[in-house]
DNA sequence: AGGTGGACCCGAACGC
DNA sequence: TGCGTTCGGGTCCACC
C-alpha cells in the first residue's frame, strides 16, 4: 500500500513529466473517484489546467495548476499512476482515469479496490483541508524528538494505533509503522504516553530512517504498487519484520510474531522490542 | 475527547 | 477440484 516513501517516489517520478504541461483531456471513468462531486464536473475542471508543481503531504500527492486550482490525490491502498509516453494504449484492467497531456503523452489512474480519491480544491481550500487531517511531516526539518514526545504524550493508546493516526504524523502507515518500531526496540502494544524520553529520541530516528529507506528503495512492492515508470520498488527486500512472522529477527534471532494491534496485522521481535 | 469498530471495496488466501 | 468464506488495509464516521 502506498505510504509515504511510495508516494513520494511517485512525486518525484511525475515532477518532470508533469511540470508545465497541459491537462488536454481527462477522462474519469469511475464516479466513485470523487464522489460525492460529478467525475464529469471533475473532468471539465481539470480540462485546460497547466501544472505549476507537483507536490506531497502525507500520502497525499498534490498537483497545484498556474490558475491556483488543486488536484489533490489519495491512492489508498490499491490506487496506481502510469505514465505513458506516446499514450496508452489498450484500456488496462480497473482503468478509473485517464488525463492526456499537451505532449502526447498520458497518465493513467488504475485503482482495484476503488478507494482511491481525486479532489479538486481551490487554492485557498488545500491548507485547511489538509490542516484538519494530518500532523507534522516526519521527514521535514521541523520534526523534533520533542514534536513526537508532546504529540505521544497525550494519547493512551498503543503507540502503533497513535503513529497510523495520520494527525499525529503525516504518511506512516501499517508498514513502516512496524519497521520504525523495531528500529526503536519498542514493543507496538506499549501505551504511547508511557515510552521514555530515550525510546521517544530512538522512535524518531526509527521513523525516519525506516521511511528514508523506503524513498531510496523507491518505495516497497508487495502487490500492486509500481512507480509511474512500471517499476518495483525494492524495500520489501529490506523488512526487518514486516510480513515475516516466524523468521529470526535479524538482530537476535528470535522468531518474529505476528499479532494484531489498532486492528492492524502488526508484525515485531517479541525479545528485542519491549 | 479519545478510543473502537464497522463500512467501503474486491482479489487473494484459506477452509472444507 | 471447486466453491463459499475470510482477510486486509486507509480513512471516515457512528457510537461509546
Amino acid at each position: 500500500m502506498p505510504e509515504l516513501p511510495e508516494v513520494e517516489t511517485i512525486r518525484t517520478n511525475l515532477e518532470p513529466k508533469l511540470l508545465g504541461r497541459r491537462f488536454e483531456d481527462v477522462e474519469i471513468l469511475d464516479s466513485r473517484l470523487t464522489r460525492p462531486v460529478d467525475p464529469a464536473e471533475v473532468a471539465a475542471e481539470l480540462t485546460g489546467e497547466r501544472v505549476a508543481a507537483v507536490d506531497r503531504r502525507g500520502k497525499y500527492l498534490i498537483v497545484r495548476f498556474e490558475s491556483g486550482l488543486v488536484l489533490l490525490i489519495h491512492l489508498r491502498m490499491t490506487g496506481k499512476l502510469a505514465y505513458s509516453k506516446n499514450g496508452a494504449s489498450a484500456a488496462p484492467p480497473h482503468l478509473r482515469a485517464v488525463v492526456r497531456l499537451d505532449d502526447g503523452s498520458d497518465v493513467t489512474y488504475r485503482d482495484v479496490r476503488r478507494f482511491g480519491t481525486w479532489l479538486v480544491l481551490g487554492s485557498d481550500e488545500l491548507e485547511p483541508y489538509l490542516a484538519a487531517r494530518l500532523g507534522i511531516e516526519p521527514l521535514g526539518p521541523g520534526f523534533s524528538g520533542r514534536d513526537l514526545s508532546e504529540r505521544l504524550g497525550r494519547r493512551r493508546g498503543p503507540v502503533k494505533g497513535v503513529l497510523l493516526d495520520q494527525r499525529t504524523l503525516a504518511g506512516v502507515g501499517n508498514i513502516y509503522a512496524d519497521e520504525a518500531l523495531w528500529r526503536a526496540r519498542i514493543d507496538p502494544r506499549r501505551p504511547a504516553d508511557e515510552l521514555q524520553p530515550p525510546e521517544i529520541g530512538a522512535l524518531h530516528r526509527g521513523l525516519r530512517r525506516a521511511l528514508e529507506a523506503g524513498i531510496a528503495r523507491q518505495g516497497a512492492t508487495l502487490r500492486d504498487y509500481r512507480t509511474p515508470d512500471g517499476e518495483a520498488g525494492g524495500m520489501q527486500h529490506e523488512f526487518k519484520v514486516y510480513g515475516r512472522g516466524g523468521e529470526p529477527c535479524s538482530r537476535c534471532g528470535t522468531p518474529i510474531e505476528k499479532t494484531r494491534v489498532a486492528g492492524r496485522g502488526t508484525w515485531f521481535c517479541p525479545a528485542c522490542q519491549r
